[in-house]
DNA sequence: TTATAATCTAATCTC
DNA sequence: GAGATTAGATTATT
């Protein structure tokens, strides 16, 4: 297997093949109970190493996906980095898979794995890419949601001031007014809470 | 492509297959304005539809998973049951597959994308099953943390109490030791919060 | 019933 | 802005 590398000085340790942790198997559960956010201190440690190994091309015998992961910087450029690296690298949809998918997603924005399945195998994609465009999208929809709320919510408090001063009727009762406005002010605020 | 499978008679709509998506692409954006959970009331009957639809065999010409979906019931065989179909179907892990994935979780349990992907090819899953096998593995963990840092607490309260009543101190200075008791009484309470 | 796979949201990170 | 990942809560299957 690929995964082995060079037999590897213990202290090089490129550490987390599989066959090297399955190698390993004995080692002590603790190992493990670093948990929290994975690129805060400790865990990056892991991360990092993880990311130095499989550095090379892997001959994937994959025909599958246009999706490949680009070579994804050599270790060399890159001392700065983070967690990140571990990560699957940015999937790019064309122009027209995303025409598909906002499609698909008018209809129904929460498709079953089926559906997901189509839209996967017709697009070229995996399904768990669909999957994800899909919880993003509904992510993106509900803040334009909150935020077109937001604005009609503002929008009517300013009308309702300009109205106000333009009729002159600030005068009539002051601090009923200035009440009014001050309540309205909270349900703005409310809405910036949501 | 297997999506298209059979001509369906409009009025038969299995509905939600791509092909009838792209058909009526101008739809009211609208349509999707329902969200939040999609098994409360409305969406509900979207993915019922969804369901329905794509019962046939569908001849997947996929030589990959051992994790094929099993046929999941002819739809002749199925009033009943199982509303929610839009799910993936429960993949069953092995218990060699299980034994892997736990030893690799002991030495890292944040694989980044090469690590899981080593781990689909060996264990003839998708990658996507391992990453949410992690994430489950993880938050399992969590719940552990959680369960054993109450024990702890409650254990340590229990063992004060206990040897209070045995050394009798009860009556030296009740007051005291009530409220010793009720602060620890709140920790406690806040274990369980977490 | 319990354990856990699958799904969802919300927040966050990086590019 | 958007894809990827996380924690956490929930649902649903075995």
């Amino acid at each position: 297997m690929a995964a082995l590398q060079a037999p590897v000085k213990a202290e090089n340790r490129p550490t987390f093949s599989i066959d090297r942790i399955l190698g390993l198997e004995l080692e002590r559960p603790e190992n493990c109970l670093k948990l929290h956010r994975p690129w805060t201190g400790e865990d990056l440690k892991q991360q990092r190493q993880q990311q130095q190994q499989q550095q090379q091309p892997q001959p994937q015998p994959q025909p599958q996906q246009q999706q490949q992961h680009p070579p994804q910087q050599t270790s060399s450029t890159r001392p700065t980095s983070n967690w990140y690296a571990g990560r699957r690298p940015r999937t790019a949809f064309t122009n027209s898979q995303v025409k598909v998918l906002e499609s698909v997603f008018q209809m129904n924005c929460y498709p079953g794995i089926q559906l997901r399945e189509q839209l996967a195998e017709r697009l070229d994609l995996d399904e768990d890419r669909i999957q994800i465009w899909f919880q993003n999208r509904r992510a993106k929809l509900r803040r334009s949601f909150r935020e077109s709320r937001l604005q009609l919510v503002q929008t009517a408090v300013a009308d309702l001031q300009v109205g106000h001063d333009i009729t002159g009727q600030l005068k009539k009762d002051e601090r009923a007014e200035h009440d009014l406005a001050s309540r309205l002010q909270l349900v703005v605020e409310e809405e910036k809470e949501r």
